[in-house]
DNA sequence: AAGCTTTGCTCCATAAATTGATCACAAATG
DNA sequence: CATTTGTGATCAATTTATGGAGCAAAGCTT
């Protein structure tokens, strides 16, 4: 039986949505773009923007991505090299790491 | 009428979750755990963790960030304070800021 | 190479997200 | 003060995401 995502969220995730949820705001107001304005590039409607400005943890990627790229936000942009420098980057260190990963040992080595 | 959500999707958005993607399996992988029990510690299906770090538009901000807590990235942590602290921060400064945009005059100055 | 594990993918049933419309309130304008 | 505009919330209708099971391909380990 296929179930809901009734999901219990963490702190974190929460905080995370709902602090871009604000960058996303502060650039919209700092742009002085309407969320109707926003909304219909983004090829959304606004309750959906407006949801995605309050930290909704249940709007998809998708959309909350879109917005962003409207109103120009560089997420995961820290060094100014672009996102698609970084997107395909990441992608070539990916093909040096081992694709599955065995219970074996189990050891897991924090690197924070 | 109520309208599907067949979005268009601009390329920004992709590679952005497709990198977030990326990000969460080397995490993944970095920590030596399956799939099965990322998914089982964030409470969803092994299915919808594959997806995400497939960098599918479709899924939720909530389910993405709470693998992301799992595993502990630190996602919008770039000064190493924490997202609490930057969350409490933004907000603060989002009272600082007109709660309406007017269309007015229409000047858009662009901060980047 | 054999054998076990992890992963990626499909299909389907169901809970949830998204939409468009509408309302009331807040806030900027004149 | 009156008017206009932006926003947030709600509701019904519909599309979509999610979970579960199963299968095939690929990856470790020995």
């Amino acid at each position: 039986m296929p179930k809901p995502a009734n999901r219990p969220t963490s702190r974190y995730a929460t905080e995370a949505a709902e602090l871009l949820g604000l960058l996303i705001r502060h650039a919209r107001i700092a742009r002085k773009m309407t969320a109707q304005e926003v909304a219909e590039r983004a090829g959304m409607s606004r309750g959906l923007v407006s949801r995605i400005e309050k930290g909704d943890l249940g709007t998809s990627i998708g959309a909350a991505f879109e917005v962003a790229a409207v109103l120009g936000l560089r997420l995961f942009d820290l060094d100014g090299r672009g996102i698609t420098f970084r997107a395909t980057e990441a992608r070539s260190v990916n093909t040096l790491l081992p694709q599955t990963v065995r219970a074996s040992s189990a050891q897991v080595d924090d690197d924070f």
